[in-house]
DNA sequence: TTAGGTAGTCAAAAAAATTAGACTTATTGC
DNA sequence: GCAATAAGTCTAATTTTTTTGACTACCTAA
């Protein structure tokens, strides 16, 4: 289906609709991220919508995967550049609520 | 469904989400909106959708409706206090566009 | 070698959001 | 009076999103 776009902020908008994207967000905003710990910190959300809103966010560029590997080795999501751009923004909307 | 509310952010975001709610929140920064005209603004739209988001926009009171009295008597949504404070908000999000 | 952790995928079901189309009520202009 | 415009509502269908549960594959420790 085609989507026009009309609105330039309805983008980032849309980036972080979704049922768990802004609490995936803000978490990866205190430190990088890691699939069982998130599933565990999350209660209420399930491993194929975190592991959606995860890939989506990656594809969005606001996440990046990094296979980490030492000791345990493990996969690890942190904030892009452009990801930690969208944390001001962030800021702004808690300081509204 | 029971929601629990962990991110601040997290319920201003929601308030934006959906599918025409950030259009109509833009058209509505420019002047007031009147329901027939969004429907023929907003392509692809439709009334009963306009009117959801209309009516959920007016309870998270980003957005006040008022029947104007005079000449063609009709009714006009406007932005309140609280709507114009997420203006800035936009502003920045389309800074990062 | 067997159990447990990590990081998922897949298909199907359930729930939520969006749309279509018929219908309503009130006010105008002619 | 008659037709048009404005601002919707209602029900049902369709589409999209989210959830469930079973199943993989790879490591590691005992």
């Amino acid at each position: 289906m085609e989507e026009i776009e009309t609105c330039p902020a309805q983008r980032l908008l849309k980036m972080l609709s979704g049922k768990w994207k802004a609490e995936i967000f803000r978490l990866a905003v205190e430190s990088p991220l890691r699939f069982n710990s998130l599933l565990r910190q999350i209660q209420g959300s399930n491993k194929q919508s975190l592991a959606t809103a995860l890939k989506e966010l990656e594809e969005e560029g606001l996440l990046e995967k990094t296979t980490i590997k030492l000791k345990p080795l493990h996969i690890e999501y942190n904030l892009t550049e452009k990801g930690q751009a969208l944390i001001p923004v962030f800021q702004q909307l808690e300081g509204l609520s």
